[in-house]
DNA sequence: CTGAAAGCGCTAACAA
DNA sequence: TTGTTAGCGCTTTCAG
């Protein structure tokens, strides 16, 4: 390995005028360029580990999300990698697997690595403990999922709105026992969620739009809560499925759990839109899903890319105050929510492709 | 921050002694108990830069993938980490994106933060050049790709296999101008999987089983090379489609290129198994494709727990002979190629769906 | 078994 | 502008 003094040695000056040429300090033309060339030629790359010891910080930044399967997430970390490709930061990927534990240790390691900063997307609401970080000054940015009265920048995404959007369409779709499935109890993203469904059929039952007959309260009757994944949507599906008086639409609260859901009610012979099904967040292979499905779509790739900026703010020591930035959803209406007595749209043709060769 | 010094004056022993206690060295039972109790008053976690630059080695192994989005390589991701969550390695991941110049980004930072090794599934076969790590002693294993005459241990997927398993399962299953879209030119997963489509279609004109009818060569004219990408699989696709004679299945060879094919079919009305079609690589969301998807199953996340264990061995010094370790993959028969004859099987049924309520 | 001391490669005072 | 020097926190000889 070739250091610092190697190259000092070589340009005939001193290791500090190295260091400076690499720094951006006051160094003579003609003497940076002497030592960019000897390190050049020695094939010189400056030790990041010895630069993080005496800096008492790294250059990395670390990204902790819960599931790393999840497309959503995924995109949420391109947004951050193309943020942080503009700086020399660059960012490595702990995935915590909505585990506690997990990431208490991939927090440890931020701090014992001396990581530049965090972005993390919580796998616990009340669990994640963010404050061993703040302690000692490092920079961190919640993403997706707001850790509890964490004192940290956040970047999230509109989830009342979201599900007020979602709910509305359906009613207005001309669905009338509608259903949600949402996420863990607790996460913030699954309680806001529900509660724009919530709100929208309150008032939906106030003004007389919605009489549902005979379940007794129909803002608890069905609503679930499971795990955001795929099982968790196959078990609360199955599960409303078997209610007396089961649902007729489905709000899903996540991209996973929408899969689930899907293939309870193909095998349970209810095809979209005769039953109404509505998720919240797109999915990468959604054109494949027939009838087309009508989502709520999340800003996953700029959530990311948001975040980044921050986190890079507050690196280069910003004292702003803290800030919540949330992004906006928007609803993508397709076919599996075009109303209760609407057939499936045909197929673009079985015969087609029945063709005798 | 506590330092081993810290811990040391708390518990009235050397530096030293606090270091061999948290590294096995040997110490009295009695004063180890004091340093221990020490360190966790003091909320002590050693320093994992500075033991870095000491021992001139990290305790992190970098998996550098090409494609974050890929569910293939999530998977893999998630064997990697499992098989490293029993050692104190952490794992941190690299997207190099398809892209040789952000893949040497990364290379140079492993280097750079004197990781402890680097499990890589190449961004291209000849212009991935590992030789800077071989040179600085860093273990290297090769997953999935093995770059060109890298002198690495590699962990590959029996391509060649998997793709006569499939061509022989569409030949059998009665299609006769079966097409391949495989990836790009020269990546080994691409031609190995080609490789195999030719011979088994090469032995099948010979053999007399297939006499195409009117196509010059078929060995070339139904093969496609595209990206590895959904876009790839499209434009494959669509170019496959409107030749004079169009193919009557496809061996798609990725996971990815299928959803693109997928795409295409169904806006042409070409649905199968009238049109057969096989992905190589199956998906989450397979289950929800209908008809049900034919798949050569790769062991994605197996592959990645052997790299894991195989770079551990080599961090622990071991001084074995090269090894390349090739997993089989698998055919898994469903609906799509069910005969070019056939009709797709009926749906669950939309007349449930449709039952007014 | 234990402690003293050196040094991993780099940067930031400080002096010149 | 440049060089000298000290030291980031840890591990590892080397003496004892």
């Amino acid at each position: 390995m070739t250091t610092i003094t190697d190259v000092a040695r070589a340009a005939g000056v001193s290791p500090a005028t190295v260091s400076r040429v690499f720094n951006g300090g006051r160094v003579t033309a003609e003497r940076a360029e002497r030592v960019r060339r000897a390190a050049a030629d020695l094939g010189f790359a400056p030790n990041r580990v010895a630069q993080s010891l005496r800096k008492q910080r790294g250059s990395v930044i670390g990204l902790l999300i819960p599931d790393i399967e999840n497309p959503f997430f995924t995109s949420l970390a391109r947004g951050v990698e193309d943020a942080a490709q503009q700086t020399n930061l660059s960012v490595v990927l702990c995935n915590t697997d909505e585990d506690v534990d997990k990431e208490r240790r991939y927090l440890g390691i931020a701090l014992a690595e001396q990581m530049a900063g965090v972005i993390v997307a919580a796998a616990s609401r009340t669990r994640t403990d963010l404050s061993p970080l703040a302690a000692r000054g490092m920079p961190v940015v919640a993403v997706d999922r707001r850790p509890r009265a964490a004192p940290v920048d956040a970047v999230l995404v509109d989830n009342q709105h979201g599900g007020e959007a979602a709910t509305e369409h359906l009613l207005r779709a001309g669905y009338r026992r509608i259903a949600c499935i949402t996420g863990p109890e607790g996460a913030s993203t699954s309680e806001e969620r529900l509660a724009g469904y919530r709100d929208v059929l309150r008032d939906a039952v106030r003004d007389g739009t919605l009489a549902p007959d005979g379940v007794a309260d129909p803002l608890r009757a069905y609503a679930r809560y499971a795990d955001f994944k795929v099982e968790g949507g196959r078990a609360a599906m199955a599960d409303l499925l078997a209610m007396d008086e089961p649902p007729d639409a489905v709000f899903v609260a996540n991209n996973l759990m929408t899969v689930g859901a899907l293939e309870v009610l193909s095998e349970a012979g209810r095809t979209p839109p005769g039953f109404g099904i509505l998720s919240f967040g797109g999915v990468p292979w959604a054109p494949l899903v027939r009838p087309s499905l009508t989502t709520v779509e999340l800003p996953s790739y700029d959530l990311g890319f948001t975040a980044a900026g921050l986190l890079q703010e507050r690196i280069a020591g910003s004292a702003k105050p803290l800030q919540t930035v949330v992004l906006r959803t928007e609803l993508r209406v397709r076919d599996s929510t075009a109303g209760p007595q609407r057939l499936p749209p045909t197929p673009a043709g079985p015969a087609a492709g029945a063709t005798p060769v």
